[in-house]
DNA sequence: TTGTATGCGTTATCAA
DNA sequence: TTGATAACGCATACAA
């Protein structure tokens, strides 16, 4: 009710929204006063009358702030881009709105953008966004080897990394502390008996894919386990196709094994389409984890045991990071690491009998 | 590695963007000469040797023009909303993309914002929305008994409904086709022999709700079956946890049915939650069809058969339409409604032979 | 065909 | 404490 009679009013004003000008006026001070007396920051310059009769005229005429002419003047935009590989990987709407969640209530939009993977992709969205006037970039995307995010640090664009890292460097981010979430992992199938785990890491050019693998190979060392290179292969893509793929190659290496750590719970997902065709049964015959615990795992056939990460607080507070970096653009910022918990479903057991 | 080298050279105008005045200082013409040259519109103004000077300039300086600028200079801001109820349904990212890949290639951005089916934030998000003076709206959370998008129409705001609808009206939607849907569902169960089927309806002030709910008698009816409203349950909500709610109620009636349409996939998947309390196994003891064909289906337990709509497709086309509403605002839209296929999967199946 | 001037709505600087 | 003025970067009406 209150929008539709704010609309109404802005008619009387020839036609269009209400001015800041129209609302001095309205008030009988200056434009300029006008500004000050609604910017919270400033607004003890004013004198309290002032202020009262600037206030009410403002309220009669539905006065809403001009965005734009705002930005054109302070060079901010209240906008953050969000570079992610795909909205629909179900890993990342939680994220989005982790970090919606903490911008929107400091007055932020998130700008979202798809890069499907493609550099060229991202390299043009992001140029894109920032033709924009982006105040920061929370970037989902980030490869150990690419030189565009050093590039735009070092530009002066403030950014957060979230998920994936970029190699050694300053720039801030928040992942899942993989090393905890595998170990978890190869606790768990080698306290059910597992002595012959495999691991479908994803691409490693990602930290993440970099990160549990490394820790996947220490966790099998520090339970005394042999640690057999034929047993891990490197997914081509996060998804579920590639996790597919990988398994199918793993299987016909014809290396016994009984579990897989996969890399995240798409790539887990991907094992799944596999046991079908290759007579496997699931936990039965062979044990899965996946990573990330991103929605519906419940609902699979079986449910599926994997790594928990809180993506939607990690969102948040890469959000909070990006904020902090906006407004004390001085301040070095930290990288945090998500713990992770074991979340036990129906998709790991006990190996089989036979040697 | 352009956009580095653009970066690079941005900094060599006083280590800020170029502007339009840089592009014109440096070809040797004027701002309004360089902005006529730069603006494929009326690119034939100028003489064929200043466009090569000018463009060869704002190559050199790696000009972007500055959409903030821009749009306070024309009130428009290639911008528009997009209103979704919750973007973690995995129905709403394929929609998203869809628009996303119709928008871009235009040069609009979307900007998203979640509901969460409450009525005072989205209010409260589409006049924040307002105030970013967005060109139009994409709309996925109609009801139909909600004055606001009526009221935002008369207005002047230029917007689509996607996914569900308002009550009649002149506001252009675009819509999957619910009677086709629920027909080939209910035919499909009918063609396994199934006679008493149950119908798990989403909220009726819905125009999906209302519409599934309404086919589903009809087709009930077409097929000479008794139409029993005690098989018939409106679910609180579209989310799984409505739908289980809501089969756990129809279950207590102690009516008979051996099937169930489900408004939609998620509620299918509340009615999967019950199963195992309920001691009913699927499809051998009740099938289920959902509706939507969300992503992941495929790995349930079982598979779910379920009715597909080309989401992204609809996407695109409600973009599509809004575009066209910018650029003609006043050409009155069509509505349109998306064809429906079935999808058997393994959640049905005949009925079991017990009477 | 090109140059000039103005204004979009806001904020910030400077005077008063 | 307030008013006047300029400027953010661009597009366009008008003049030349």
């Amino acid at each position: 009710l209150g929008a539709s009679r704010q609309a109404k009013e802005s008619w009387l004003i020839n036609g269009k929204q209400p001015t800041l000008r129209d609302v001095a006026q309205r008030a009988g001070v200056h434009a300029g006063t006008a500004s000050r007396a609604l910017n919270p920051l400033i607004r003890d310059q004013v004198s309290a009358e002032t202020m009262r009769r600037v206030e009410r005229a403002a309220r009669d005429l539905g006065y809403q702030p001009n965005p734009i002419a705002r930005s054109l003047r302070t060079a901010r935009s209240n906008t953050v881009g969000l570079v992610i590989p795909d909205l629909t990987n179900p890993l990342f709407p939680p994220i989005v709105r982790g970090i919606e969640s903490v911008l929107e209530p400091a007055g932020f939009s998130a700008l979202i953008v798809n890069t499907d993977n493609d550099r060229d992709r991202e390299r043009a969205r992001i140029g894109s966004l920032r033709s924009r006037q982006i105040d920061g970039l929370i970037i989902a995307t980030a490869t150990l080897d690419d030189p565009l995010l050093t590039g735009l640090w070092d530009d002066g664009l403030r950014m957060v990394l979230i998920n994936r890292r970029a190699a050694e460097g300053p720039i801030p981010s928040v992942v899942p502390d993989d090393e905890s979430g595998i170990t978890r992992a190869v606790d768990h199938l080698t306290g059910l008996g597992h002595t012959r785990i495999a691991h479908l890491s994803g691409p490693l050019n990602t930290s993440t894919g970099a990160a549990r693998s490394r820790a996947f190979r220490h966790a099998i060392s520090d339970h005394g386990l042999a640690g057999l290179p034929e047993l891990v292969i490197e997914c081509a893509a996060w998804s579920q196709a590639a996790g597919a793929a990988a398994l199918r190659t793993l299987l016909a290496r014809d290396t016994r094994f009984t579990a897989v750590v996969a890399g995240n719970d798409l790539i887990a997902l991907g094992c799944y389409d596999i046991f079908a065709e290759a007579g496997l049964r699931c936990p039965a015959d062979i044990s899965v984890v996946g990573f990330n615990d991103m929605p519906f795992l419940d609902n699979l056939n079986p449910p599926l045991t994997t790594i928990r990460v809180a993506n939607h607080d990690a969102g948040a507070e890469a959000a909070r990071l990006l904020l902090a970096a906006i407004e004390a653009p001085a301040r070095p910022l930290p990288s945090v690491l998500m713990p992770t918990s074991l979340v036990i479903r129906a998709s790991t057991a006990s190996p089989p009998q036979s040697g």
